[in-house]
DNA sequence: TCTGGTCTGTGAGCTTGAGTCACGAAACTA
DNA sequence: TAGTTTCGTGACTCAAGCTCACAGACCAGA
């Protein structure tokens, strides 16, 4: 029995605003559709309850005692429905939601987040995790940042050049004969198997077959394993600037820009409040990070 | 902006139920749809809100801090909802709503409802005056009274017979000779000009041409005019009973039963709380009226 | 009393939001 | 490793809900 699944929300909603403006037309136009379905609605809501909530001629209608009351309750309770979706929608407008490829927010992003936080205390960024194309109708994201080098999706603005370049304990690159890439085994990701021979395409640096060949499932694991001195990895610049700052490793090679730049792609339709800031703060950000050691030009 | 003619109501509830019971495919049972439909809901409301409503993997789905609070304030206004809308179904139970052929209702129905309210104080009886045949369907009815042979659109339950006659003024009837349905004028109402034509087939008197014709749109005015003395009217006898008892007409061709009688039609599809006391009532209180005075066998 | 204006009711037909079905993926569990 | 539970989703379907256009009821002013 009248259970809240089974409630007819359309009708009660017409109903509502007739019952508040007193005319089925003035109703229509407020719900945006036509004075007959405004008729149909009340009169469907009228039969679904059982009790007549209009009464009076055409052209001056009223509500029956019944309706009044209706009326009523019906009001304020569309009043907290409304007030609690500007609310939650309010929420939404704080805080800007960005998705972000996992290893530049970790690495990157994160650690630079108070200082956006700093400059606009209204507004909260919330980060998530994700790699694939993104498509803002089906998910509820702000923005997205990707690495690509094209726009996808929406506009797409390049604010961060990427630079990738060999890495290896200090211990194993102090090797008599300095560095030498076949010498040393190399240190693969699984997702991006082909990430050395794009590098040897960037730098034209010959890539002679190494001593051995190890495989990691992610870019972190691989990278303790060059920590550990168990070989020779290729990183991007941004992913190891601390390390190499701290002498946990070297890139006896420097770091070579790659084609593809980090974006900030937006979605076309609505310029959400915020994300102008945003994107302002993410370019000034990655200009005055710390540049590479470039590449010994070959 | 964000008006309550725009919110998203079936998203609404669906993501109410969800965040209620925990999980999708318990609150798809609860609404009567599949799991998808709940699904596809409630991402389609955190895309218009634009905020993130729940999280986690999809075997053990969790709402996010704003979904949380949106559900608590959700829930609540559900809630009154449901209230309201059960509170007036409720009403609509105490009410029996009659659509009864207007002319009954007021010289029978009416006077006599104060006996059935002192039976059954629980329950209150509208009656709206209406002719044509009746379509629960269509209107907030809970039953109708009809004058028919047949029955139309529903159960139909003869309770009380229906008899005509010609009625005049006392001192038109004392004109010398007696009453001459030749020498009177005729009085016939608008909406039922055949009636006279109908008596003379049911009573198998001859009707001779009278020496005058007059129409009146209404039942009720062609009996003030015969009061008046203006000429002789055919009415039904329920009608004129309290003018016969109190001596203003006088019947001097009794009545006559006609082929219709008046019916209770109530719709087939839900037997309504009430009604099977208010059909005893009406069934008894016919039984219970005085008999009109038959028409001497021609 | 006529005429024009306002408002709602309604038959017929159309559009699209909401749902179904069936499959797949992700996370557990034994 | 297979089985279970749960949610996401592409493709398709269907009827709720709407529009259009007309009609009927009422009113007001000439």
């Amino acid at each position: 029995m009248a259970k809240r699944s089974q409630l007819p929300l359309t009708a009660l909603r017409a109903f509502e605003a007739f019952s508040r403006l007193g005319k089925m037309s003035q109703a229509a136009d407020e719900l945006c559709v036509t004075h007959g379905a405004v008729s149909r609605q009340v009169r469907s809501l009228e039969l679904t309850v059982g009790v007549k909530l209009t009464q009076g001629p055409r052209n001056a209608l009223k509500l029956t005692d019944v309706g009044e009351r209706m009326s009523r309750a019906l009001g304020r309770t569309f009043d907290d429905l409304e007030k609690l979706f500007v609310d939650v929608r309010a929420d939404g407008d704080r805080e800007l939601h960005i998705s972000c490829v996992g290893t530049l927010a970790m690495k990157w992003l994160i650690p630079r987040l108070s200082g956006f936080h700093a400059r606009h205390p209204e507004l909260s960024i919330r980060v998530t995790e994700a790699y694939g194309p993104v498509d803002f109708g089906r998910e509820p994201f702000d923005a997205a940042i990707r690495l690509t080098d094209r726009a996808e999706g929406g506009t797409a603005t390049p604010f961060l050049d990427n630079f990738h370049g060999p890495v290896l304990a200090p211990a194993l690159a102090r090797a008599p004969g300095g560095v030498d890439l076949a010498g040393i085994p190399r240190l693969h990701t699984r997702p991006h198997r082909q990430a050395w021979d794009e590098w040897s395409e960037h730098t034209q640096m010959p890539l002679p077959e190494p001593p051995e060949n190890r495989e990691y499932d992610h870019l972190f694991y691989m990278l303790e394993a060059a920590v550990a001195g168990l070989g020779i990895g290729l990183s991007p610049w941004i992913y190891v600037a601390n390390d190499i700052a701290s002498g946990r490793l070297v890139a006896p090679f420097g770091f070579t820009p790659t084609p593809a730049k980090f974006h900030l792609v937006i979605p076309d339709a609505p310029p959400k409040r915020g994300l102008a800031a945003f994107r302002a703060w993410l370019i000034e950000e990655a200009a005055t990070a710390p540049p590479p050691p470039m590449a010994a030009v070959g």
